[in-house]
DNA sequence: TGAATGGTTGAACAATTATTCAACCGTTGT
DNA sequence: ACAACGGTTGAATAATTGTTCAACCATTCA
């Protein structure tokens, strides 16, 4: 389905104010910005996620750390560092048998922080 | 489950930095941050809803030119409506037949803007 | 070389969740 | 008062997704 679409079939109701309408398709930003953008918030969406990139804030952690920090199997947790991985929050370097990981930048940092403003009030 | 429980029974593997385990089990935020913080994320990681964000950003729209602009049905939109006024993230105001919704503060379009400069790398 | 351990992976299962559908409420105008 | 329309809601369905389980790979050490 194409969106911003003008009478698009399924919306029921007639447009009520078609200027405003107009003016905002024009002002809206591209379909795959949109879905990259709650893509992105996704991957924040989930609290064993957000507690592994709190672990490994600062000091790079192994797997196996983090599994008994967070009291998770270390399946579980390497499933959500692959979701981690895929989406660039995080790098990791090996080192004999274990796998150390840490963020990937400081921009996740900054947005967890303003996140955290805003949940305060 | 209590999170960052010492031996949790369920991690498959023993510690293997002490040390470290203990110096971030101190630096962990609060269990009900988290879950609040993932929360948030989780509201802003639907497209949808992304997409009323934007679409009722500068200038507040009814529900039914909201369902026009993208294509959807006005019940679906109000479904994703309740759950951002339950998050506190839009406002509304009543006039005759029509519900005119708006962004709640700037706080969500600091974020949004911030997580739109990290995706563009 | 073979056992032990850290880590990854795919399939299965359980839980969450977005959309549809139908019914309903509130306001407007005839 | 009644019809029309904007908006909301609950239940049902379909799709997505997080964790478990078991098997597997890689590295270390005896």
């Amino acid at each position: 389905m194409k969106l911003y679409e003008k009478n698009a079939p399924s919306c029921e109701c007639e447009e009520i104010h078609a200027d405003i309408i107009e003016k905002k398709r024009g002002e809206m930003p591209e379909e795959n910005v949109l879905y990259d953008l709650s893509d992105f918030f996704k991957i924040l969406g989930d609290s064993t996620r957000v507690s592994i990139l709190f672990a490994i804030d600062g000091e790079p952690m192994c797997v196996c750390d983090i599994a008994n920090l967070l009291g998770m199997t270390k399946s579980a947790v390497s499933h959500q560092l692959k979701v981690l991985r895929q989406s660039d929050l995080v790098t990791y370097r090996k080192s004999g048998k274990n796998v150390y990981y840490t963020l990937a930048d400081d921009h996740v940092s900054d947005i967890i922080e303003k996140a955290l403003e805003h949940i305060k009030e």
